[in-house]
DNA sequence: GATAGCTTGTGAATTACTTCACAAGCACGA
DNA sequence: TCGTGCTTGTGAAGTAATTCACAAGCTATC
């Protein structure tokens, strides 16, 4: 199924895409209380959103509510699941042995998920061959020829600034759709190449401002 | 200087914010190459933006540029440091040390922007006492009582999701007004708290959701 | 000191996003 | 079977953010 083609020619809001997210922790801690209905009203109050956001969002893709009753919790679980990709398993690799990327490498959250990391690369002759649990640390240079066999989803930037135009352009040229970017740099990449961007400094550059400008 | 109150009562958006960010750190990069001026189309294309845009954001607090010339970039990056607040040090502590707090305890972002992390607290019994460098672990009942003495600026949340309402709690309780939370959850805080969340499973899901709705 | 060439700053227009408000539908009880 | 109470789904209205488009202003050159 495919929610910019056949099921509506609308183009998604990523905000859109960052609350169906949401709602689905939500159901799913609700979904561990054992409750199986869930109104439109008590999701917003967790998101900090209005019921009608709730339900013109999943009006987008869908109907799945009924009326009086709520929302079937384990239903929409499903459909969120289903929305957001989260039914098959996405291939993972990570470039850039640096702190960022070990972090990453062993954080869980990644294959709770279904994101699995499959390769680390670096071109610090340095770093190349040594072991990180069960992955081996590789050459930079191999990327496009090793993702032609492994065909990787998904490209995680943890590079210096410096380095990242480069790294970039060797993974649009092996065919990567999708990257996650922690590098603090913009990336330049096609058009048919998905980004997000995690970039500290500018979260708490966004809380500095906060504090600066509050009434007084 | 205050923007919301003395140069306008315009509400400054999340997103302009973000992208004050941005252009600094591009600023800083052509600073260091040496170059005086910048257009704003030139800002615009570093940063995947419009000219209008930039120029639009900048104007929310003042005026910065010469007409037929652009911006001075150590003009306009003073300013921008201003408008973010970073020209003074903010005191950051860090709630719960796990492994994310372990690598943000050591991330050197932090302090190269101003922001220096002066305490780290868990509520493990395990952990309280450990030496982190220069810092020890202390149990989170004394967050309230060194707050008063410390005067936190921000707090860095990364405690597991089920622990993190109660911390929340005390955080707000201890007078802290910044909050940048890693954990996957939503937090419930007073209109004059500002959060700002990194969730890096929300991040994944929205390029599960781009893979999977491409126009294939 | 007039002209040409750029680039800003900003109202107006447009586009995107959110909220309102209510008809339609379901469950339950009388 | 009918009425009551609730909650969805969704056009319409309202609000917010972005882009357009152009007058105004600066610099350099002749």
């Amino acid at each position: 199924m495919n929610y910019f083609t056949s099921t509506s020619l609308k183009r998604i809001a990523e905000s859109t895409v960052r609350r169906l997210s949401l709602y689905l922790s939500f159901l799913e801690g609700i979904e561990r209380q054992g409750l199986k209905t869930i109104s439109s009203d008590e999701l917003a109050r967790l998101g900090g959103t209005t019921s009608a956001q709730v339900r013109k969002d999943l009006s987008l893709f869908g109907s799945f509510g009924k009326r009086g009753l709520g929302y079937s919790v384990p239903e929409l679980s499903e459909k969120l699941r289903e929305i957001l990709g989260l039914g098959k398993q996405w291939r993972v690799c990570i470039i850039g042995a640096g702190k960022i990327g070990a972090a990453l490498a062993r954080y869980r959250g990644f294959a709770d998920r279904g994101f699995i990391v499959t390769a680390v690369y670096d071109s610090d002759q340095a770093k190349i061959g040594k072991r990180w649990d069960n992955l081996t640390v590789r050459s930079i240079a191999e990327l496009e020829k090793d993702s032609a066999k492994q065909d990787f989803d998904i490209a995680v930037v943890a590079t210096p600034a410096e380095n990242t135009p480069a790294v970039v352009k060797q993974i649009v040229r092996a065919g990567i759709k999708a990257i996650l970017n922690f590098a603090p740099v913009q990336l330049a990449v096609p058009a048919d190449v998905t980004v997000r961007n995690v970039n500290m400094a500018m979260e708490l550059e966004g809380l500095s401002f906060a504090l600066s400008n509050r009434g007084d």
